[in-house]
DNA sequence: ATGAAAGCGCTAACAC
DNA sequence: GTGTTAGCGCTTTCAT
């Protein structure tokens, strides 16, 4: 039983593909065509199941319903949890999702735009690596929509979705410093994008606030967590005076306890622990670490929002929009003095 | 600049598009093409960056170069492991990937496939739900490649990838009673699919080659935690007698240890904990939690090898083959006496 | 050894 | 209102 096509349908039916092709996408009364056909067609229609080639159609009309992914890694929690939200919001509306990771490797992001490009995607959903600024660039100049999220690029005007990294570690940082740590450490990821920059702003502009003294460690991003534990477990055996760390990434903060663990550090009688993100592991370590929580349904939600909007509304006079998010501090017993 | 197509590169090199054709997909010589020619189009369609609209060509041809993943949920981090695997291998063979998260819900992996199959995807990788044998069948009787992988129906020949279950738990209990625990619970998602009910195996067999008592508490799947952590709880309150605990998978044992956490129950001394997958909670908990580490890599690699194996060699006459993975019993302090 | 042309299944401009 | 038809960009048969 081969599969039939919409040349079947009107055959069997005697009338024009025309016909049957407008019923089936809805323009049935604005061409004006006979209630009688349109409800016979209707029903021939679910009667054997047909469905048009979605192939075909995109060839005709060079849209493919379908958006490209990409983020940092997909085995992230954080990104595997947004990811997630947004294919179910992309099929609901739709559209398939064709996913990569992009390990913060500019070359390696490149090639995958370049390859989603030649799939044709509609519209782009992008955690964008340093250095991709131009091809981001062309993308939007192109004009297709690209949506980025957790970070943006400040020359490439597009929209975005972020959230308030700074208030974030500024306010995480001033609850260390009420509950009396005065030597915080922030270690993080060596990486000079807004979000990551604006994290260490907000850590320095409290310390700042307080005279206090700041210890910054930079990590060098890695697949493998050892090449990560490693150095903060150096760090921390090295500056034995610190009251409390602050760590920038729930990646970070995992392997940051590991290395508090191996050295047997006693969270928070030794070190207090705050960490960027909220993960299992914070919530069920013990002492339960206090994290700050992105809102990831919202962030989930608005990228997709803001991006079926583009898609839907072919109206390139809306300029770019930016959504920044609140996100919670959720205090645990890994920052309190008492 | 408009994107430039066959037809183009053959006229500015005059040259028919059959031609450009045969060159482009490496059957010059076979059609005894002359070399100048073949260099002439080499170079000029590497000059000006062109690429065959994949589109077309899988209209053209039918294949469309994308495999549908579907997995129980892709935040899982083991699926987001296995997804991410997958991907990069894809990717590496001219393959992109398509995923969702079935949630081991019926009805809508059944949509889901049947999008795929709209979709016209080469080959499927699935992590099957119950129920499902008649959809996949159907599949595999029409010529689709078809993998499943994490479990298998048993009804349906097709290629698997599996790990040992019923040993890993056997061999796990039996680590468990070696060490001096007699009333050992087993606390599972309540299914009856080949992976767990192997594993409920494994676990009865070591009890029963010792003559203890098995306690089994089965919890329904849901996405919510508090939904797995609270019976787990309940379950934990009413048995205080218990002196170990083998928690049937990564999000039984993460809500698990919620509970566990929840209740104050010290681990080990007051009850023993085994969870199988492991999982960076699992390393980090105190005490670290003995847990069974599945191949995340091998897996992966099976899956995909054994996929691009069938898409490659049209050969239908290779039989199902099933894979069978060993695992690794990680041991920890939560399950050792002294 | 190379080219003309058919056709994959669909949409939409244009004719009637 | 409905039908005819020309493509979208590619592969491949068949003729030369």
């Amino acid at each position: 039983m081969k599969k039939l096509s919409i040349a079947d349908i009107a055959k069997h039916l005697h009338v024009s593909k025309t016909t049957v092709s407008f019923i089936l996408n809805g323009r049935a009364q604005e061409k004006r065509i006979g209630r009688e056909v349109v409800e016979r067609v209707q029903k021939f229609v679910d009667e054997v199941g047909y469905k048009p080639n979605p192939l075909a159609k995109s060839l005709r009309t060079g849209k493919s319903n379908t958006i490209g992914l990409m983020v940092e890694d997909i085995s992230n929690p954080f990104f595997a949890s947004i990811a997630r939200l947004i294919e179910d919001r992309a099929y609901k509306n739709g559209y398939k999702i064709i996913y990569c990771s992009t390990d913060n490797d500019t070359a390696k992001t490149r090639d995958l735009i370049s390859m989603f490009r030649d799939r044709h995607v509609d519209g782009y959903i992008i955690a964008p690596p340093e250095g991709i600024e131009d091809d981001i660039s062309s993308l939007v100049k192109a004009g297709m929509p690209v949506v980025l999220f957790d970070r943006h690029l400040p020359n490439v005007s597009t929209d975005f979705i972020e959230i308030d990294n700074l208030f974030s570690t500024y306010n995480a940082t001033r609850h260390l410093i009420q509950q009396g740590y005065k030597k915080i450490a922030y270690i993080t990821f060596a990486n000079n994008q807004t979000h990551m920059l604006a994290r260490l702003e907000g850590y320095h502009r409290a310390l700042g606030e307080s005279g206090y003294e700041s210890f910054v460690k930079e990590i060098d991003f890695n697949q493998n967590d050892d090449l990560i534990t490693a150095p903060i477990a150096a760090f921390l055996k090295k500056n034995k005076n610190l009251d409390a760390v602050f760590f920038g990434t729930n990646h970070v903060g995992a392997c940051g306890l590991k290395a508090i663990t191996e050295l047997g550090i006693k969270v928070p009688t030794d070190l207090a622990v705050i960490s960027f993100d909220d993960y299992d592991v914070f919530k069920l370590f013990s002492p339960p670490i206090t994290a700050i929580a992105q809102p990831i349904e919202a962030i989930a939600d608005s990228v997709i929002t803001v991006l079926l909007n583009r898609l839907n509304t072919s109206s390139q006079h809306i300029s770019s929009q930016s959504i920044i998010l609140k996100t919670d501090l959720n205090i645990r017993r890994s920052s309190k003095t008492e």
